[in-house]
DNA sequence: ACCTGAACACCGTTCAAGT
DNA sequence: ACCTGAACACCGTTCAAGT
């Protein structure tokens, strides 16, 4: 049983099983993952460069699944959309993000969302650094939250002097994750509003769209 | 040579040299250190119950660093106080950072920085849920800069319609530090300005401590 | 109490060998 | 072209043994 007449795997078949481990265990390892794909360890190299690789191969696929919205509409709303999209997209995969805090990636999913958040603030009047920084402090925000979702820094539960109200919701286990993103609409809303002030007092020429 | 006169570890001693490993490294092993401080590696499990351990004494150190703002001060002042010292502990190791995104865990130092916050708030007349809210936008923007300080998200270096003087300060190395730092400013800035908002139009009774 | 050396189960990766 | 099994260098951790 050496070569079958057609392939048992493939890169994306691997990035999907490793996904799958991953959102089930929070990591995973090339032995965990041959052996959930009947195959041997050494197989996967055929396919696949490094265990490093399979990680960026996840993270493209977590990223390729983000909602981008129609460009035209009201830049802050654009921003808005991309950001929610970012987030729900990281949100789908919690256990996945701190696999990816070590390297320094980006993917042609990820370029299209800065090239998106590019034109978006471009819309809005601002220059090209400071949309480069408004860019970083959302994507930072972005990640931040979605670390938070995955591994909340604080366990608030026990907290007395909680409105009754939200600590029963606390005691409901789903609240978790609802209250992360509800913390994370919260936060993205002072960000734009605060792009909408700087934004509003910059743009006066350049109607709508900046390619 | 079995049991010296006087120990050749400590705990703090371990988590000092694990610390410099990662700083030089990004990441550190056991062999690695035990080599780093003249030792067999058993030997570290006389003082560390195992490397987990050890990355979580070296948050500690890392937190315990920070230099937290007097109290009684303006409250927004003293919510960008501790930001900063928040991030400027961060930024003194910053390969320290993606180690510990796996692990929730909440030391002593990381308690103290919550409670500061926490009062600052109340302070500021926000509600219990709403400190909540806030403290963990605050958490997620420091902790999501940090991270893209210590790994930028993008290679900005290249872009061609940057100005010149910012792709000339750019190009010099130590730019990268510097420009994480000015964006984090920025992003605090923008949050601060939506708390102080929020804070202003609740706050009528309760003139200045709580708790 | 504290260090050593040998040992264990595991990991990521390579490579000759098979078809 | 694609899978296997054996092999390599490494890892984190345990534990009997020494003093």
């Amino acid at each position: 049983m050496a070569r079958p007449r057609s392939p048992k795997l493939s890169a994306p078949a691997i990035a999907d099983a490793a996904l799958c481990l991953v959102d089930k265990h929070g990591e995973f390892t090339i032995p965990q993952l041959a052996k959930a794909m009947g195959v041997s360890p050494s197989s996967l190299y055929n396919h696949v460069v490094s265990k490093d690789d399979i990680v960026e191969m996840m993270r493209g696929a977590a990223m390729g699944e983000i909602e981008l919205p129609e460009p035209g509409g009201d830049w802050v709303d654009t921003l808005r959309q991309i950001a929610k999209g970012y987030m729900r997209s990281y949100a789908k995969h919690p256990k996945l993000i701190p696999l990816f805090t070590a390297h320094t990636v980006r993917d042609e999913g990820t370029l299209r969302v800065y090239d998106l958040l590019a034109r978006a603030f471009a819309a809005g009047g601002f220059g090209a650094a400071d949309s480069l920084a408004a860019i970083t402090v959302l994507d930072s925000f972005v990640l931040g939250s979605a670390l938070d979702a995955a591994a909340p820094s604080q366990v608030w539960e026990s907290a007395e002097e909680n409105s009754a109200a939200l600590n029963a919701a606390l005691e409901a286990g789903l609240a978790v994750q609802d209250r992360a993103w509800t913390t994370f609409e919260y936060g993205l809303e002072l960000l734009l509003a605060g792009f909408q002030l700087q934004g509003n007092s910059t743009q006066q020429e350049e109607p709508s769209r900046t390619a």
